[in-house]
DNA sequence: ACACTAATTATAACGATTATAAATTAAATT
DNA sequence: AATTTAATTTATAATCGTTATAATTAGTGT
């Protein structure tokens, strides 16, 4: 599916929701979407600051709560590190580079049991689950390209 | 395994690793040994300031640092919001309550194949993974015991 | 017991995020 | 198109977890 119909059905959710369609969410959206690389909150202020000068950090804060509220981004949530943050297309799982910190999607089917084994053990009601991989990326593993996480 | 045993093997890998034992960090490790809540380290600050009201929590942080640095414990990111220790026995992923914060442990056999599948498709090496499920548990499905998380 | 170095303390600083209040604006209604 | 109103943005200060700093204290091998 194309990013542009991603940002159309976005914008949808957004009507249906009753959650208004400003310019600076119209452009925070675009660029998530469009983005490949997780951005955290200030990326993304840092991104829009030619097209919005006055756009304060807070601005975007709440509108990337607003979004995860409706479900159409995930905050990926690192302890003392920014938060990066992930715009919703299809089930996917994160793998993670220690040395540089690039994030690289990955799909894989059904952890499905596990979620239903934990259930069962721990009696707990399941909602959903989150697995991310952690190694060193080819860049990195061939030298080049250090840079702090 | 006894905690008693783990505390002695903890304080040998210690030793082993030229880490000084000080009364503190006999407390901070026995602490987190006996307790079932995953603490943050404030938890730890206030169970230890009767027995050192002079601690700093500093002090806390630092060996935390040190312990996970030399494996003796994990550290649970969650964004904003505190990390979590956990004293490393054996391997066991987390069930975590959205409703009122806590954390229970289970066991889940291999997910060494997901290791590989994801190492395969994105050419990392691959060091280790996270998983962590979420929902909802017994006490807070039936109604009692509401807090924040 | 001594000396040497690491660990602790107290405090200030930091960085990510949120709360607040005033100003602005999207969009529903006329 | 003008009006209205509540939602949104902005600017700023505050919060909270965590870390850096520098001075003091205390483990541990000799």
């Amino acid at each position: 599916m194309s990013n542009d119909v991603h940002l159309k059905e976005a914008l949808d959710t957004l009507k249906t929701t009753g959650v208004r369609i400003t310019p600076q969410r119209h452009a925070i959206l675009e660029y998530l979407i469009n983005s490949m690389i997780h951005p955290t909150a200030d990326d993304i202020y840092k991104a829009l600051e030619d097209k919005f000068p006055n756009m304060s950090v807070a601005t975007v804060y709440n509108n990337l709560r607003v979004f995860r509220e409706v479900g159409l981004v995930k905050e990926l949530t690192y302890g003392d590190a920014a938060s990066r943050f992930d715009f919703v297309t299809n089930d996917h799982y994160h793998m993670i580079c220690e040395s540089c910190g690039k994030i690289v999607d990955f799909h894989y089917p059904g952890l499905n049991e596990v979620e239903q084994f934990a259930s069962h053990v721990t009696g707990f009601q399941v909602n959903s689950h989150r697995l991310e991989v952690y190694g060193t990326c080819q860049n990195c593993l061939t030298g080049q390209n250090k840079q702090a996480l």
